[in-house]
DNA sequence: GATGAATGAGAATTCATTCAT
DNA sequence: GATGAATGAATTCTCATTCAT
């Protein structure tokens, strides 16, 4: 019951749009149907439920993020590096997922308290451990400042990027490089100007 | 109908607290009736509806919210005293409303648009100028970096500060003016150590 | 969440009936509420879910059951009193619940595929328990027919007697107390006539 | 549409099966074709409608039942023989028709609201002029009892042959004629003891 | 003969809301 | 002020059926 892999990825990606526009809950299938050009009974050829839409829309999204996330992680990277490469990366993401990621924002919290949607809890807990580790080494390593604290920051990096979801829209002015700069000069050399600017 | 405002109060803190745990949608007229031990009709004494209780607990957080913000506009402090006072009273709001806050985080983009809830976007349109003021003057005075692009830093600063309501318990180890000093070191001087730390 | 007990038991018999006329598949709650004078949503203030309906259904007529079972199973009668006792009781029971007992009859097999309706099974266990207990002691006691299949002569009985609520009318020409007479005089003695008949 | 008689037939005899054993309405198209290797789509052309399917195999099996029926209704023999030989081709029709006897037995009283099932009413009424006709014939001529409940024992000889279609399963240790010569046993004379056994 | 993709008419259920008591 | 019992509209989902390929 899972026929042509396009059309699906098709449906999905429209579903991903009105799900991200107007909240999981407050889509209806019906509106997804119509803005797919079909009637809501006929989604259900294509999908089990609304509930298998969002699965499988957050699935596919975290898969292909944790391949970008592992690659930088696994790269041998310093703790500054790495946290430039995952803040970018991140943006990539968005840039490519855009919908995914604000549905992500926005439902992981009270999906993953439903079993089929364990993994959203165990994505979280993996992108905790690396980001904590980088700013952890980070300080060891006199990279990043020593009064910091460290899950503060983590929080503040994590909803800082990936708040971004909520207004960025692809094929803007900035590419998500360009974005992703701008953020790293702000979080790591602060709004203030330095006397002597490390990164010039 | 003419109810008892205290009665009116409780219900709404009831209610707000079911709204930022649930989602504004998601939850039921039931759930808050249950959570306030009376039947769902019983609320209809007190609230013509449902949309009138996020109404109303929107519009007192914001009217409360505005009344410290604009104490800090109105004082004549330079921009980066500003920033840091905008930012130190966003954090006591989030202590003192953070239901609320949690509630005008996910759902005032839908919300904003019916025409009830215009004042939302009023709101927003007023935060927007408060801070890109702020940010403003603060480049032309040199006291903040010359190459930030504002409309960025903005995004950048009023997710930074409101998200946290998503994850702040107030009561906990961090008062709100901890947390608030924690994260203006980190925007303002960024992670990475400073040569010659202005702030020691 | 469950009041008024007189308002439920009035709904679970419009339901029984309706149940027991269609089939529980083939009933839609609309027909049951239309059957109450009320609309289909209101059903759902008295009940969870039709299934639940069913359930109190099944369960309630059970409960009535066994308690008669009990009764004769620890009156210490002789096998063939016994036997004649649960057959009778057995038409009192139709008479009363004739509903239910055709709902059993009917949707206990698929049904007590559900956990939730798992008390079926064990009811249909005690039951044959019950008259393959006295049929054995019955043969053992000469009193019953020495090359009698008693496996076969259970679901013989047990079918004979079940099977008369879908055609039994409460409140028709004969007694429950009369037909059981009636059917104890053909299973006991047979349809041929006796050269002796012990019981003139 | 010309499609090939067996195929037909191969289709009809595992839609039966799943009718018989998940009730008609419960069954779906779907899970026949599932059954049958094919899509739900795939089975309109060998059919009409899920009703046609019923409706033919109903037809057939009831075509075969009375073939067998007249058979023995005009071989001339005397009441108890005829109720004999009654009985054991019932069984005989059970063994090779199974899944659709028991069909009959549950979908048959709704199905023969609807015009298209009339012959399943005409088809009862048949059966019980044939029924009634053997057991009358067998009082008057003193080979049935004479305190019989016409009607009654009527139901109670049907009901206990047909339902035995629930439990039956053909390749068993038991033969139909076996099982037959059994049940007669019982019905003719009684699960009790006779002091002269006429058939040893 | 069969598939893939749809349709459309319900189905059960949920829920904000009403209102007589 | 609150309860009990409803209403009615909307929602997700199911399924027999159709039909172009």
């Amino acid at each position: 019951m899972s026929p042509s892999p396009e059309r699906r990825r098709e449906l999905l990606s429209t579903a991903a749009e009105v799900f991200a526009a107007q909240g999981y809950n407050a889509t209806t299938v019906r509106r997804i149907a119509d803005e797919a050009g079909m009637l809501a009974g006929s989604l259900y050829y294509h999908f089990d439920s609304k509930e298998s839409m969002v699965d499988e829309i957050l699935s596919t999204f975290l898969d292909e993020l944790w391949a970008g996330y592992e690659a930088v992680l696994g790269a041998g990277l310093g703790p500054r590096e790495t946290v430039e490469a995952l803040v970018t990366e991140s943006f990539r993401e968005i840039d490519r997922h855009r919908a995914a990621v604000a549905i992500y924002q926005k439902e992981s919290k009270h999906l993953s308290a439903q079993p089929r949607f364990g993994y959203l809890t165990e994505s979280q807990r993996r992108f905790e451990r690396a980001w904590l580790g980088a700013l952890e080494r980070g300080v060891a390593e006199g990279v990043f400042r020593a009064d910091l604290d460290i899950r503060l920051a983590y929080r503040f990096l994590r909803d800082t990027v990936w708040v971004a979801a909520s207004w960025y829209r692809p094929g803007g002015q900035h590419s998500p490089e360009e974005i992703a700069r701008q953020y790293l000069s702000m979080v790591l050399d602060g709004i203030t100007p330095r006397e002597r600017q490390e990164r010039p």
